[in-house]
DNA sequence: CGGACGTTTGAGGAACATCAAAGCCTGTGG
DNA sequence: CCACAGGCTTTGATGTTCCTCAAACGTCCG
């Protein structure tokens, strides 16, 4: 796996107010006047795909907002393998742990490029004390993390290999309004899944033979009703 | 799996700033005038094993806190099987997820008798916009719910089924202070772990002979050392 | 005593991991 | 422009683990 550390020179800095995505960002309810509490600049940065946004343990100082792309939130274990726990998507939060003083729970890496907003956590915490709705976006957050993680424990790591797989790629696809999707790498595929490289593989290249599947490079496009037959 | 509705009634009314696990519970930082703030009595009740405290997709009307005894959150699977999302031990939250007016995401199921205070969510948002030190409390929770889901996610559904008994083996073992645990049914182990249950029974029978785990009833105790062995 | 329930154990087979090798695509340098 | 190296994917052969089905055993309780 790639593990370059990104390069934070010449950020953006971003008006919130104009932002294209604000309606699916943590400050969505912000008024005009709160926004005059931001005292550093919130920086909009582009890192690559392969690139580490974060890594595990070190010091959280910001929380970030996806704009676009893709994150993959990832915990390596004893054994040297790695473990995807969660995927982000534009609009999600990334390091919302930052807002408890903590070091950062996971490697955060990207999958493809991806744009990303920085927020220092003093601010929010100087916000979240003025703006009631800006804690109730947060708990929301939370709400979300809690309940995605509890559809993954329940339907993604239990069945057989090809059941897993076909929930996942209609879980990607469903976060998508393409009709063409992302479709990670093989030995991603597995680290999602609790299975092996080379099993992943073997589901995929099945579901292409039977046409459920479409793929170049990384894009792929899915037969859902067929799909839905393995779940 | 036994299914019976709590008997909500003669709850006794708790005294929270007297409570014996105080600094274990969402309450703990609320100052003495904040409790004014209440107006609808804590309840503190009582439910025996296998009692179920709410159900999946049921109107979410109350936060629980777990004073003493042990709770497991469920949810079924399309194909009648079970999954237990997570345990939930003194001082845990159970049904956190009303705070967003939403139904309950899961079965909340008691396996021993264990002791709880049914909190109205109406006076939690109330307590909020005057306790800064409750919001912390509850997003502390929140983070914990995550870091926990996560851990779970990176530990407990990979690997070897002995390596998966150890794990939660340990994992119990470090939940409470006594030397001995509560140790799961067999049929439960298999649903926290994504094995089956005749797999559980050999792993714990397996190591039973090996004198890694002795058990009275659903009391256990282990050999740490030996059983770190197998993760 | 008999029935219900949970646990243990066995035999057989299917699914998946492991190990190994070949194929394929991309980018680089001669 | 071609050759080649490196990464990712596909495929095969083999072995192990675990699931499935089945039956027996123990325990608790009416």
């Amino acid at each position: 796996m790639k593990d370059t550390l990104i390069n934070q020179a010449s950020p953006g800095i971003n008006k919130c107010q104009q932002c294209c995505i604000r309606e699916l960002v943590l400050f969505a309810d912000l008024q005009q006047d709160d926004f005059k509490l931001l005292h550093q600049p919130i920086c909009n940065i582009e890192i690559k795909a392969g690139d580490t946004l974060y890594r595990e343990k070190s010091a959280a100082n910001f929380v970030y907002t996806i704009r676009s792309g893709m994150i993959k939130l990832v915990r390596y274990l004893p054994n040297g393998n790695y473990r995807i726990i969660r995927l982000l998507h534009p609009g999600d939060l990334a390091g919302i742990e930052a807002l408890h003083g903590l070091a950062y729970l996971h490697h955060a890496i990207a999958l493809k490029n991806t744009e990303i907003c920085q927020i220092p956590i003093a601010d929010i915490e100087q916000l979240i004390r003025k703006s009631p709705n800006l804690y109730k976006q947060l708990t929301a957050r939370w709400q979300k993390i809690q309940s995605d993680a509890d559809i993954w424990l329940a339907e993604l790591t239990v069945g057989s290999s090809k059941k897993r797989v076909a929930n996942l790629l209609l879980y990607l696809d469903a976060q998508n309004t393409n009709e063409s999707f992302y479709l990670p790498a093989r030995e991603d595929l597995g680290a999602l899944l609790a299975i092996t490289t080379e099993t992943a593989s073997r589901v995929i290249a099945e579901f292409k033979r039977q046409g459920l599947l479409q793929t170049q490079q990384h894009s792929a496009q899915i037969d859902k009703v067929k799909l839905e037959q393995y779940i």
